[in-house]
RNA sequence: GGCCGGGUAGCUCAGUUGGUAGAGCAGCGGAUUGAAAAUCCGCGUGUCGAUGGUUCGAUUCCGUCCCCGGCCA
């Protein structure tokens, strides 16, 4: 069902580092750029917008130059980037890298984009603001649980599945309904997995309460970098709101909410931490439920080896393949 | 020193007209198909400050003490 490597011999095309938030997956790819011929693919959400450098983490100019990275700043915070153009544009990424012969590092958090990497997309209509407005409209009278019975009668099986205050998830099962005509559990079904092999890992911190230290730790530290300031620079623009993608990254969405006179600075920066340290933990379930991911708990070089045979393996198939 | 509030889950608090207690948050686990750094679901034993008394039974009523906050001296 999945495209993994497991325990074949056979190479991969591509090496896939997935990780929770403040675990050094930025300073390892560029470590391992030092010894294998990698072009590096970011699988998150936030690196794609534009102006926003601290809250994510970005990779520096200057390590972005020392490197070729792909999927940073392409896109603006007004408009809203998505798991369909990210499939789209990864699987383009990870064409011309191996073209120019050499290796995708595919590194990142965002889980639900690494889904679609190793499961791929149901062939589904992207989201459509007038129909989400209209939807919107009736929940706000209706409340989403009459959203929801509807949606037991028109597409059981996809309710079944939806919690009823699940405000999202009923948004979007019916809004693929209405584009449609068809059953967005029908939809589904029809999923295949991107013809690319990939050798995966997960980076995962020794202890859950290191990794909450350090993002507590790390905050304070975006904070004294300027945070507030990129922030400030956002709101001046007065074309952005909170409802957006963008605006609603961990950091940003608290500063924000204080800039907007909701809380304290103080009040902003403990629910920020808060809201990382609570990412970190959804995006461990995630990797604890890929059995086909392979855990990497240490940076120390002993650790790192099946990276790096992944990476040689990989390179090699690109050459035997340019040979050709 | 006097008066008034408070002391209940890791935190903020609710509550029990006396039958040993429950929310939010945290924490832990889970779901996850174009918003995903999003959205949602599940999990609640804690000497109810201490100690005497009344009572079949006290976290609840009464006495004393301790601690915290406020006001008055």
């Amino acid at each position: 069902m999945t495209n993994l490597v497991a325990a074949t011999n056979e190479a991969p095309d591509a090496v896939c580092i997935m990780g929770p938030t403040c675990t050094g997956k930025t300073a390892l790819a560029l470590e391992l750029a030092t010894r294998h011929p990698i072009e590096i693919v970011s699988v998150d959400s936030a690196l794609v917008y534009r102006g926003m450098d601290i809250g994510t983490s970005k990779p520096t100019r200057a390590e972005q130059a020392a490197v070729p990275h792909h999927l940073i700043d392409i896109c603006d915070p007004a408009d809203p980037y998505s798991a369909g153009r990210f499939l789209r544009d990864a699987l383009a990424c990870i064409d011309g890298i191996r073209t120019r012969g050499r290796v995708p590092l595919l590194v990142g958090g965002t889980m639900l984009y690494y889904r679609a990497l190793t499961h791929g997309l149901a062939p589904l209509p992207e989201a459509d603001p007038t129909v989400r407005a209209a939807l919107e409209m009736v929940a706000q009278s209706a409340g989403w649980p009459a959203l929801h019975a509807q949606l037991a009668e028109q597409d059981p099986v996809a309710a079944s599945r939806i919690q009823p205050a699940d405000a999202q998830r009923i948004q979007r099962a019916l809004e693929v309904l209405q584009l449609t005509g068809e059953r967005l559990s029908d939809l589904q079904q029809q999923s295949e997995p991107p013809p690319v092999r990939l050798a995966r890992f997960a980076l995962v911190p020794v202890s859950r309460e290191a990794l909450y230290a350090r993002i507590n730790t790390r905050f304070d530290a975006m904070l004294a970098a300027g945070l507030l300031d990129e922030v400030r620079a956002l709101w001046a623009r007065g074309n952005l709101d909170p409802d957006l993608p963008s605006l609603r990254a961990v950091g940003y969405r608290q500063l924000w909410n204080h800039l907007a006179g909701e809380c304290s600075l103080e009040d902003a920066i403990a629910a920020a931490k808060q809201a990382t340290r609570n990412l970190a933990k959804r995006q461990l379930t995630w990797l604890r439920a890929d059995p086909g991911i392979a855990w990497v708990t240490a940076l120390e070089a002993a650790d790192l080896v099946p990276i790096s045979d992944a990476l040689t393996s990989a390179a090699g198939k690109i050459g035997a393949k340019a040979l050709c």
